[in-house]
DNA sequence: TGCCAGGCCCTCTTTAGGGCCTT
């Protein structure tokens, strides 16, 4: 059982760094057969929301105040992702806040999230952007929620993911789709994608076909 | 509403600048 945990976190704003705080967290487990599991929390982290950010989630600073302390519920997160690797859309800005989040737990962040938008730039240079919502529209997903939700944006993120390795797996006729290959095609030059596929596939499959499909 | 950050990507580039993407 080949399992992936997408996650996405909304925030009192764009940096951890500079004191921002997660208020809301999800994470969805995917495996061969869809999305199989589910976590999600709003969290208190004691800082006040910006008017705009809330107009952009519809998540208030009464709706934090009532919600479970951020401490408590990156506990849950930490036992729920269970060390699996993780993905998010943008994941260095994921990857910004869970690891603040987690060093308030005393946990280390784990290395190495999987970027959906990053690989999005590649396997689809020709959608309009690489927001998520674009390319959900631009892959004929349907929306599982609200935008700017966590759980809505983790599932659809997951939906996209899970779009992408089909295709992956289509175009270049491939036996499956390895994490290693995702991770390696993230950061490939954008312009290369059928050579560094079909390289990949030589080189993991010596036997097979390296022609790709159309 | 759009700044705050930061890494990535493109190009009229590489001794740089600006747009994208996340809240």
């Amino acid at each position: 059982m080949r399992e992936r945990v997408i996650i996405d976190f909304e925030t009192t704003g764009l940096s951890a760094m500079m004191g921002d705080r997660a208020t809301e967290v999800a994470a969805v487990v995917i495996d061969e057969t869809g999305i199989i599991d589910r976590f999600q929390s709003l969290m208190n982290g004691g800082r006040q929301i910006p008017l705009f950010v809330q107009q952009l989630t519809g998540i208030s600073n009464l709706m934090i105040r009532q919600a479970p302390k951020a401490e408590t519920v990156m506990r849950q997160l930490f036992d729920f992702i269970a060390g699996r690797p993780l993905v998010a859309h943008n994941a260095s800005f994921d990857h910004g806040f869970l690891s603040a989040e987690l060093d308030r737990i005393g946990e280390s962040c784990p290395t190495g999230l999987l970027c959906s938008m990053k690989v999005a730039r590649r396997v689809y240079p020709e959608a309009p952007n690489h927001r998520l919502a674009t390319l959900i529209a631009h892959t004929r997903i349907e929306a599982t929620g609200q935008y700017h939700r966590a759980l809505a944006d983790a599932e659809m993120t997951a939906l996209l993911w899970l779009r992408m390795e089909q295709k992956l797996q289509h175009d270049f006729a491939l036996p499956e789709v390895p994490l290693d290959l995702m991770r390696r095609i993230q950061t490939a030059p954008c312009k290369t994608l059928d050579k560094f596929v079909d390289s990949f596939k030589r080189r993991t499959w010596p036997g097979l076909n390296p022609l790709t499909h159309p």
